[in-house]
DNA sequence: TTGGATGGGTGGTTCAACCAATAATAGATT
DNA sequence: AATCTATTATTGGTTGAACCACCCATCCAA
């Protein structure tokens, strides 16, 4: 048996301060304080607010384009753009952690529960004797970390759909929930839940059975789903 | 009548010169060329390579960063990661541009077939009076040019989820039709069946009938998935 | 009225340093 | 010999000042 490294999760990446000024500017921007349309202040005004250099701010720029929050017009000028219009993948991450509760994370269990069963679906028939082979060998490894193999299970199974839009979406929601996955695992009901539920899924998809692999992963979202839920005071909306 | 102004996709954004880094860079790794694990060379080595400031490959490796496809590790190197682990949505759309195949597209098409309708079908379920109100007005606006139309439509049923992950998702679907819509619209027939299209979802989603909504949505997307796979000579496989 | 030159402001890039984290090395300790 | 520790080289992070490229408002001349 492997010993066991304590694993701490966000590996102390000392926030960076151009990081720390995405953070700042995309609060702004998502509360509203700045209006779609609007007009950011210069990179050299910013520089000097922040009191850091304007590469620093530049590279911070760089971020929230890539975010879709903000368009840069050479000579011109920093605009706001309308993220409920434009956003992209990773504001639901970043609203996620900025949202305490708990809205954001029941609308991204609501979404994962429409459509992760619908990905498994289409792996049971896509998938390739090879993609058999690489999920056996996962769900039989007993060495591995619950956390770890859950989620290379997952990401098997995206992959089997050889859809390289379904692997990415997985991909999405495994980055989310790695980081509440211990908490969940430590759980050894939830662990043996999981167990039977590799063992379900591998079935299904090598005997290809999508309405039955669609089924089993639409149960273990949905009990995941409950015990996430009962960790969540505010989460009482239905 | 408004006049008609030339709209010319692609506002000419002259590419910048970190973002022609970020394409070779970006293909490389895409490519295999550099395999996932590997090391990058050091920001200083490419400045040269590339024969640009140092700052400038930042702003690149920022990027590439925000895409997911490299680790940056503060005194140790840049290392290249696994994006079909790690990937994000972005990286879809580089790829449908980097892929002449259409095999990227029909990943695409597949994959909104399974989800949009879903979308529509929340959307009937959740809706509050002022979405019907904003639709209303979209739906009903006869001097909009079709395709800004159908986005619109698009982007009032995805807020109508009130789940940030199906607006955000939709988007995305939206940024992507978005190139290839006039290509689509500049057909009469097309044009007629979406504006059909949209009275029939507005009433489904107004009368809260989320079973027609889905039903409806679904019937469209295979109407223009068959239409745009007619165009595609490449897209014979099923 | 029109058209083109001009100047100020903005983002894009460069250069040359220095700061800060990491990993590899050499040396001291056990 | 193995292990710990201080050192050093390497690498990413940040800085300051300067210049280039672009957009736009203004003004002047045709």
């Amino acid at each position: 048996m492997k010993k066991k490294k304590l694993v701490l999760e966000k590996p102390l990446t000392r926030s960076r301060l151009h990081e720390e000024i995405v953070s700042i500017i995309q609060k702004q921007i998502m509360s509203g304080a700045i209006v779609p349309g609007g007009k950011l202040p210069t990179e050299r005004e910013m520089a000097e607010t922040f009191d850091v250099n304007r590469a620093t701010v530049r590279e911070a720029l760089r971020k929230l384009e890539n975010l879709d929050l903000i368009e840069i017009r050479h000579g011109d000028g920093l605009y706001v753009k309308n993220y409920l219009e434009s956003g992209n993948f990773d504001l639901i991450k970043a609203a996620l952690h900025n949202n305490g509760s708990g809205e954001i994370l029941i609308n991204i269990l609501d979404a994962r529960r429409y459509i992760v069963p619908q990905i498994a679906y289409i792996a049971a028939e896509q998938r390739m004797p090879e993609d058999i082979d690489e999920l056996k060998t996962v769900v039989f490894d007993t060495d591995l970390d619950m956390l770890e193999k859950d989620i290379r299970v997952h990401q098997l199974i995206a992959r089997s759909t050889h859809n390289l839009l379904c692997t990415i979406g997985l991909n999405f929601f495994n980055q989310i929930f790695r980081d509440y996955g211990h908490l969940y695992f430590d759980d050894r009901r939830n662990a043996e839940r999981s167990n039977i539920f590799h063992h379900d899924i591998y079935e299904a998809i090598k005997n290809q059975k999508p309405d039955d692999a669609r089924r089993i992963m639409r149960e273990v979202l949905i009990y995941a789903e409950e015990a996430v839920k009962r960790e969540l005071p505010n989460a009482t909306k239905g």
